[in-house]
DNA sequence: CCCTGATTCGC
DNA sequence: GCGAATCAGG
């Protein structure tokens, strides 16, 4: 497999799209495997797995003497009078988004509150399947030239992965985003109209 | 059995 | 670095 920038960046789109190792692996012709080694390797987030491989497997070892005695006692009392003065806590990062009006969907909450972008992912794949069933009319609705530029392109896939056809749509993305203008539309389902987010 | 993701390990 | 094999939970 040849990890260019361009698969690299594919890759990092599914991965926070929240596709599955494996479906990430169709759209882009590779196995499950390769995607998940990649991605660890690359640091990307680590998505909810069904297990956890803490236990290890009886194997051979002898050597290992543990040296160290672990990490003792962690400070028992470190949140003695600590009345946490980070309520938010997020441990797990989502996205390093810089300069994002973060438009993104935001959760449909009512609650005109305080409405945090937490790490909390809302978007569903919903919209990059989509795409994939219904014939996507090869409409010209964007650029003329797509695929023109050697910057970051709308990833919207147009066809099945795999075959002949298919392809990216290649215009040129929102900021912040991996589609285009036409396709981030569709793509993040609009809670509540949202036709002023999108800047 | 199918799915999932994680880790291991030979290359 | 790569990814198949393997592990492991749902």
């Amino acid at each position: 497999m040849e990890w260019t920038e361009e698969t690299i960046s594919r890759l990092k789109e599914l991965w926070a799209e929240g596709l599955s190792t494996a479906e990430i692996g169709r759209r882009l012709s590779i196995t499950k495997n390769a995607v998940v080694g990649k991605a660890h390797r690359l640091g990307l987030p680590p998505r909810p797995s069904p297990i956890r491989r803490g236990v290890k497997k009886p194997e051979a070892e002898g050597a290992k003497p543990s040296v160290a005695t672990s990490a003792p006692a962690a400070e028992p009392a470190a949140k003695t009078d600590a009345v946490d003065a980070t309520p938010e806590a997020a441990p797990i990062a989502a996205k390093p988004e810089p300069a994002a009006p973060t438009p993104t969907p935001a959760p449909v909450t009512p609650a005109p509150a305080a409405v945090q972008p937490k790490p909390v992912k809302v978007e569903k794949p919903v919209a990059p399947r989509a795409p994939a069933k219904p014939k996507p009319v090869p409409q010209r609705i964007s650029d003329p030239e797509p695929q023109k530029r050697r910057g970051p392109s709308c990833c919207w896939p147009i066809g099945d992965p795999g075959t002949p056809g298919f392809h990216f749509c290649g215009a040129v993305p929102l900021p912040g985003k991996p589609y285009c203008a036409e396709h981030a539309q569709i793509a993040y389902v609009k809670l509540r109209d949202r036709r002023d987010n999108v800047a």
